[in-house]
Parts: C-alpha cells; sequence; structure tokens
DNA sequence: GCCGTTTTCGGCCCGACTGTTTTCAGTCG
C-alpha cells in the first residue's frame, strides 16, 4: 500500500472522528497524515526495514496508528477504519473537497438524504433538497453547487512560477490604493513553496472598506466567497483563491507571521508563547491584556526568545529547535548567485540565439552563462560530437569579444540506459561545463535507475547532474531512483547536484537539497531557460534551495567565474585520481 | 492519540466570516 493511500486512510479517519465531535484524536491523524506524505521512503520499505519501531520513527506516529499502519501494510485493510466509515459509509474525501463542506455536513447529509458521493449530491442540491435540511438553507444549496463546479474546472495546487507574477502585480495595485500604508504577500507564496493551492494578501490602510471594495471588484475576480471588514476572499479567473486580510499598523509584524504560516510552525510557535505565560495570536503577542509586540515580525520572533527565522523555513522542520539552539542558516540570498549552467538555445530546443541569451543573462546582472544544448541520443535533434565541436568553436569565438562576462561551453548530456553517457569522452573534456541528465528509459526499476544514473555520475568528465530526480510539477512523477545513494554518490565523486529553477521541475527539491548539503554535496542553481524569457527562473531555484537550508557556501555558481571554473576542474581531477586508483 | 526544559497525566492554537440562527455551529485558514 502506497504512502499516498496511506495518507488517505489516516485523514479520512480524522474527519470520521470530528463528525462524532471527538475532541483531540482527529488532530493526531490529521497530522500524521500529513507528515506520511512529507516521507521520502515507502513506509512499506520502512516496515521491512525496521518494523513497527520504524514505523514509530515517523513524527506524529505513536504506538496506537503505528499499530494501525502495520495492520494496513500487512493486510491492506483496517478494521478500525473500517468499522467507522460503516457508519456513514460515504466518499469522505470527494465531498470534504467540496469548499464549505466538512465532517459535519457530510454526516448530515449521509442521515438525511442518503448522500454518498459529489454527484448524490449535485443532484440533491439541484433538486431543491438540502435547503429544506435543519443548519442548511437556500445559500448553502447554492454554494454547494458552485464549489462542485469548481472543483469541475480546476483541481489542487499550481506551480508557484504560475501565479507568483499575478500576485505580485495585484500587490503592487493595491499599494496605489489611497489610504494603504502597507501591502504584503503571505502564506505559502511568501514561504516560497514549490506549489500553492491559494494566495494571502495582508494590508495595512485606514480605510479598510475602500481596499475591500477594490478587491473583490478586480477584473481577474469570478467570484466573491466572503467579504467583512478585516477579511475578504475571491475567486480568480484562472481558478486561483486569493484571501485579503487588513490590519492595523502596529499587528503588521504579527499578521504576516500568522498568515505566513506554516500551520505547523505557527502552532509550535504558540506553543512557546504559552510557555513563557504569553498570548499569540494575528493581533501581537500579548501579556494578558498587553501586547507586547506586533508591529514587526522581527519583535513578534523576539518576544518569543527567538532569533527571525526566514519564511522559506517555516515548516516546523527543525527550524525552531534550530533557532533557539542559534543554529539557524545563513540563507543563500536571492541575487547570489552569480552564474547560470543550464541553458539551451537555437542549436537544440532552445528559442534564442546564443547571443541573445548572453544578453539578456548579462542585463540580468549575471557574471557568465554555460551553453548546454542537449545531446545526440534525444529524440528531437540533439547535438552529436561534430555539431557539439562546432558550437564549441563558436560558443568560444563569441566569449572572446565578450568583456567583463563568462560564457562557458557545455553540453546537457544525455545519460544511456546502461549510465554510459552519448558523448564520447575526448570531447566531454574539451567542454567547461559537462552536465548530465536522464531524458529516456523512465521506468526502470529503483536500483536499476539508481546504478544508471551513479555510473554516469562517476564519468571522470560529468559535472553536475541536471534535475536528479526528473519530475515534472503535475505533469510527471520522478523517476524511481534512490536519492540517498545518489547524493552518497555525489559526495564520492565531486559531482554537484542541480536544483533546476524551471518552476515545473524545482528539481532537487527542497528536502532533497537538505539531505545533499547535509551530507556535504555542493549543489548549483540554473535556469534551464530555454529562452531569454526564462533566465530570471533562477529566483526560484534560489527558493528551492533556502527551503533546503542552503547557505550561499554550499551553492557553487554563487562563486565568481574563474574559482567556479576552477572547482569544477578540481573535481575532475580528483575524479581521474580515484579512478586511477581504484 | 500523541507528547514531555513544569508533565508518563493532562493538556492539546486562535479568530473571522457565513448562514442559519435568535445566540451559535460549522468551516476555514
Amino acid at each position: 500500500m502506497t504512502n499516498a493511500a496511506i495518507a488517505q486512510i489516516m485523514r479520512e479517519i480524522a474527519v470520521l472522528l470530528d463528525m462524532d465531535g471527538v475532541p483531540f484524536k482527529p488532530r493526531a491523524y490529521e497530522k500524521v497524515a500529513y507528515a506520511i506524505e512529507a516521507l521520502d521512503e515507502p513506509l512499506a520499505d520502512t516496515y521491512a526495514r525496521g518494523g513497527l519501531k520504524a514505523i514509530e520513527q515517523v513524527p506524529g506516529v505513536g504506538k496506537g496508528i503505528a499499530e494501525r499502519i502495520e495492520e494496513l501494510l500487512t493486510t491492506g485493510r483496517l478494521k478500525y477504519y473500517d468499522e467507522l466509515h460503516k457508519k456513514v459509509p460515504v466518499d469522505l474525501s470527494g465531498l470534504t473537497a467540496i469548499e464549505g463542506i466538512g465532517p459535519k455536513h457530510v454526516k448530515a447529509l449521509y442521515e438525511a438524504l442518503r448522500i454518498r458521493t459529489v454527484t448524490d449530491l449535485e443532484k440533491a442540491a439541484r433538486a431543491g433538497k438540502i435547503r429544506d435540511l435543519p443548519h442548511f438553507g437556500e445559500k448553502s444549496e447554492q454554494k454547494i453547487l458552485k464549489g462542485i463546479a469548481f472543483l469541475k474546472g480546476h483541481s489542487g495546487r499550481v506551480p508557484l512560477g504560475a501565479v507568483l507574477p499575478l500576485l505580485e502585480e495585484i500587490q503592487a495595485r493595491l499599494g496605489k490604493i489611497a489610504g494603504v500604508q502597507q501591502v504584503a504577500l503571505a502564506g505559502s507564496v511568501r514561504r516560497r513553496k514549490e506549489t500553492v493551492g491559494d494566495g494571502d494578501m495582508l494590508v495595512v490602510s485606514n480605510k479598510p472598506n475602500r481596499v475591500m471594495e477594490f478587491f473583490v471588484g478586480m477584473p481577474e475576480v469570478v467570484d466573491v466567497l466572503g467579504q467583512g471588514p478585516t477579511k475578504s476572499s475571491v475567486k480568480l479567473d484562472g481558478g486561483l483563491q486569493l484571501d485579503l486580510r487588513v490590519v492595523p499598523a502596529e499587528s503588521f509584524g504579527a499578521a504576516l507571521n500568522y498568515f505566513t504560516g506554516s500551520k505547523a510552525h505557527n502552532v509550535a510557535l504558540r506553543k512557546i508563547a504559552i510557555e513563557r505565560g504569553l498570548k499569540l495570536n494575528e493581533y501581537g503577542v500579548f501579556r494578558g491584556e498587553q501586547s507586547i509586540a506586533g508591529k514587526a515580525e522581527e519583535d513578534v520572533y523576539a518576544a518569543l526568545g527567538l532569533p527571525y527565522i526566514e519564511p522559506e523555513l517555516r515548516e516546523d522542520a527543525g527550524e525552531i529547535d534550530a533557532a533557539r539552539a542559534g543554529k539557524l542558516p545563513r540563507l543563500i540570498r536571492y541575487g547570489e548567485v552569480r552564474g547560470d549552467l543550464q541553458t539551451q538555445t537555437t542549436w537544440t530546443d532552445g528559442a534564442n540565439s546564443i547571443e541573445e541569451m548572453v544578453d539578456a543573462a548579462r542585463r540580468l546582472g549575471r557574471e557568465y552563462m554555460a551553453i548546454t544544448d542537449h545531446t545526440k541520443s534525444l529524440a528531437m535533434m540533439g547535438a552529436d560530437e561534430t555539431k557539439l565541436r562546432e558550437q564549441m568553436i563558436a560558443v568560444r569565438a563569441l566569449a572572446k569579444q565578450l568583456k567583463g562576462f563568462t560564457l562557458f561551453a557545455g553540453a546537457e548530456v544525455n545519460i544511456n540506459r546502461d549510465g554510459t553517457l552519448d558523448i564520447a569522452d575526448e570531447v566531454l573534456a574539451e567542454l567547461d561545463v559537462v552536465g548530465i541528465a536522464v531524458h529516456s528509459h523512465f521506468n526502470l526499476s529503483r536500483d536499476e535507475m539508481t546504478r544508471r544514473i551513479i555510473r554516469a555520475m562517476e564519468n571522470p568528465h560529468a559535472d553536475i547532474l541536471f534535475h536528479p530526480t526528473g519530475r515534472v510539477i503535475n505533469k510527471r512523477e520522478p523517476y524511481d531512483v534512490d536519492i540517498d545513494a545518489i547524493i552518497a554518490a555525489a559526495k564520492r565523486t565531486g559531482t554537484a547536484l542541480e536544483v533546476d529553477a524551471y518552476p515545473e521541475r524545482l528539481d532537487l527539491k527542497d528536502e532533497h537539497v537538505r539531505k545533499a548539503i547535509a551530507a556535504g554535496v555542493k549543489i548549483v542553481i540554473d535556469s534551464d531557460a530555454h529562452s531569454v524569457n526564462h533566465l530570471d527562473y533562477i529566483d526560484y531555484g534560489v527558493a528551492t534551495a533556502r527551503r533546503g537550508w542552503a547557505e550561499k557556501s554550499d551553492v557553487l555558481n554563487t562563486l565568481p567565474a574563474a574559482q567556479f571554473l576552477a572547482s569544477l576542474k578540481g573535481s575532475r581531477r580528483a575524479k581521474r585520481g580515484k579512478r586511477g586508483r581504484s
């Protein structure tokens, strides 16, 4: 049974317990559902490796839930869940996905009208049967139909890069309204999560109604979900839900902190507040009735005895302990990446010429760039050795003319099925930057895929493993690969791992970055630009690196060009040395 | 059901908005 399936059952148990008003237990199951979804290793493997004890290592899992997971893994069923579900045998996750429908409503709908599925619910609502139920009315009936229609049109989270530019534009618009003193993006957008489910914005204004009127009247708004003096919610035409809060200036920091989340981070902060005899809410930190902090986020953390914690770290993933111990990382900053090492041009599948890409990169303030077009075995039009040498000549000729900008000759070399590379070693040796990548045979077994990639990393000319797991958000799952083994191989061979900043890739992802740097592996952050418009994606990669606790020194392409190149050459020498000895 | 710099028992985050209600439950974040 997959982790996703187990997590869903844990979440459904939480819903079932909530229906009966059981206190606290539902939160325990819910928390475990989140924890399981965040795991890298299949629980089946965890169990095979270390039995019940290993399962209990998952955060939030105690003896009781560990045994329930064991039952699921060994029998494929869970009696406890089946018994609960028998009482309200409905499509729990489907129904609760509808905006405004929670556990109590699901139960009421089942008991009164035997509604089991979203389809049942839609029929009943259309027939006007919902409005007569206790605690429901005509408006709730309409809201249900709206919610169902919305779900049919959209599902789930979208890449950060698909919404951030619009949100920043809306932020700028709100900032121009008279009376608005501050505007900020909050929520998972501010934490720079790779995907976002909705947007959160915060405004300080002495004319809140004016802000709200403007907000719900924006041209992108297709539906107003709620409108009050301090909080409004709208749906945008792209399907994104956007929430806006208007807060007093003296609460801006506390509100920003609160609405940035994550939820788990907030809960942890509130516990610290309680321990200190304080109360933390979105208006400030309070001792009794007295506010002791709230205007700035730094003050809120300080009132809790903590240093400021960067938004990208706020996932309750150890950042609070690190803050308490004074061991927070000094995260790499936006703008500290000096060079871009994965770019494609019209030589293969890019939209712009080498010259155009160079111009655009310079305008963005980059100091160096590698041209890394695809190589021959790629079905499209990859370069073979001859074409690659031709391009090298062109690149080096242009490089000579450039002042204050370094242009590297490189390639995105395919890893063959057996782990060999599709370009001859003597040509690779001439390139400044050799990126290696999997572009075929995605369905190998975990073992085969892992061995394949490690063999490629052992090639003495391989500098960087590009997009190491191959995932494309919302399109393609990562291939099955043992990322810990890849990280260990990267350490052993001195191969850098890439954070591909292309918003649909962001691969390595945040938690893998964290593992890699903990192992002492260097990473690089590349745009994977296929046109001049993609070069500024680098910031999404920096965001992922920050979420993975990366410091500037962990990221090779924060080095100046000469040092960067020296570092690659050093790694190649070391590789050849190791190879010679073995 | 989980968890421990007060604790192995007794806690478990907090507030806004909606729609249905005559004072609040449910949902959401």
